[in-house]
DNA sequence: TCGGGGGTTGGGAGCGCTCCCACGGCGGAG
DNA sequence: CTCCGCCGTGGGAGCGCTCCCAACCCCCGA
């Protein structure tokens, strides 16, 4: 099945019928309607080898999970991250990779990577819209406005009248961390947290931070933790050395995933959309791969708080 | 760059760079080395739209995730298969799609579906290989050992002298909880289950779920949830009901995710491993792709009891 | 010495499509 | 009425590769 029989059954030619297909301009009515039943009694698809071989284009776009280090990723942020975008490629297929260099054939790539210095992307030879605003290169990126959030996060644990403190803040590496910190820093201004630790993105490695924290902070009595991972060890060690959550410490989490509602007690946290992220995304690499004017070079989505019982 | 540049580069014909860069018999030593140097030089990457249109193959599977409902999947178990799939790929691309009816030009596909009775998978015109065992056809599947992950739980429920045992069984036409229940009955032959209820594979469900078991069966002692979401509601109803766990219930889940650690009382449940499902499925697709002969129809990976405070 | 065969290699054809140019027919302007 | 220009259409070229067949060379046996 192809375009030939397509264009005899319709009586035109090839050409006629690969106008139709496309942007088609100049192809009069009666001509473009026979062409279309053609295809439809053909149940005709177009050999995509064909297209991008002929054409300068692939319909091809590569989703890139550049997920160097032990699942830094939130499952359900890589998940979500993935259906919004596969949904919002408007036809165009998703090749899904792991490694950059396993990229070719693309019309453009999406990716999505924790590690805000990532020189990767850089090196694909086609459009590239990052999830997660990077920390060092240009590239057009959309990302959760981490810093909003921090925000709200620090005005309520203002409003709870939490005076001393402490931040579990993830890798310094880590943008995304690094954003939410810094609105939480903001939301602070006049009285700047008691102590701050690195640590990495996960429960254990929360629950290790925040017995440092307790350690030089001992009248801590609230934490912000970059994210919800790391809230989850938080609450773990402090429910270990028996301090109540929240009347003694109150804790608040990031991303809003499941185990914010699960653990005990729930956790106050910072709402974000991946769905979204993904979908804006792609819709920002496709309206780019179109040729769009005026696209803007990052894009950030709102963040919300979750006022849960951990606050 | 193409072949021809390749083959200028490496002083032979392009028929023999691509013999080199295919199966390649009966190249010579010397050639096949000039050639190689030449790829390697020149960084030379074959155009695999070139590819497919003159051969047989595109070299692309697809990934088909087909999700009809609201997020039956576990995130945890979807970028598991995910992540386990394009490892296993070999070299290929992966292409994901939601839709089944997106399809087309792949070598062949693998299918995460739910839901036992989908009809999709059929209707793609390739090899398919579906991770999770389907209800009504007889297509190839990789699935971890629902069946005997169930007797485990079933065991270990017996094991703590629960007698009656009530079941949140999830939905009947979900192959998984089918299978886990079956396990569950099979270890407790002697002595049924005093309650079975269907349910969504949702906290809320398994919840509702929990209140009506404790309806019919006040003195239920031990409860199996068909995966951990259910578990989760089921625990949350029994707190608020004040039903000491594990004292006076036992609740056993099912999948190892992450709540499941993070929960009050941590979930006993049965860890499943979706890695080696998405890595195991790619493996029996690629290999029926390469024509191996004698493969198995159906691939069952081991489960394991995961012993926590729930029970 | 000559012919035959196997191991290597080269080149043509063609996959299905897009792009581009050329061609025919029609209408309006001169 | 003729000429020009435009709209709509057809067909050639060629994208980069694989597949197939033919050509070649060298070594062996007769």
């Amino acid at each position: 099945m192809n375009l030939e029989e397509v264009a005899r059954r319709a009586g035109v030619s090839r050409s006629t019928v690969s106008r139709v297909l496309n942007g088609s301009t100049g192809v009069s009515p009666a001509t473009r309607a026979a062409v279309e039943a053609a295809v439809a009694s053909l149940r005709y698809l177009p050999n995509q080898a064909a297209r991008s071989l002929a054409g300068t284009r692939t319909d091809t776009v590569a989703i890139v999970v550049s997920e160097e280090r032990d699942r830094v990723f939130d499952d359900a942020f890589l998940t979500g991250v993935l259906r919004g975008a596969t949904s919002g490629l408007a036809g165009r297929r998703a090749v899904v990779a792991v490694n950059p260099r396993e990229v070719s054939d693309v019309d453009g790539a999406l990716v999505v990577s924790m590690s805000g210095h990532d020189p990767l992307p850089r090196e694909l030879r086609v459009p590239v819209v990052l999830v997660g605003r990077p920390l060092s290169c240009g590239l057009a990126y959309v990302d959760s406005d981490n810093l909003g959030g921090g925000v709200l996060a620090g005005r309520h644990l203002i409003a709870r009248e939490r005076r001393r403190i402490g931040v579990l803040a993830g890798p310094s590496d880590v943008a995304a961390c690094v954003d939410r910190v810094a609105g939480l820093r903001r939301a602070l201004s006049s009285s700047p947290p008691a102590g701050v630790i690195t640590c990495a993105l996960t429960p254990d490695s929360g629950a290790a931070a925040m017995a440092s924290l307790l350690a030089s902070v001992p009248d801590v009595d609230g934490v912000f933790c970059a994210t919800d991972a790391i809230a989850i060890g938080a609450l773990r060690y402090l429910a270990s050395v028996g301090a109540r959550v929240p009347e003694e410490v109150s804790v608040v989490g990031f991303d809003d995933s499941l185990v914010a509602t699960v653990c005990t007690p729930a956790l106050t946290t910072v709402r974000q959309s991946p769905d979204d992220l993904g979908n804006t995304a792609a819709w920002r690499l496709v309206a780019e791969l179109a040729g769009e004017p005026d696209l803007p070079q990052s894009i950030v989505l709102p963040t919300e708080l979750v006022v849960r019982g951990s606050s």
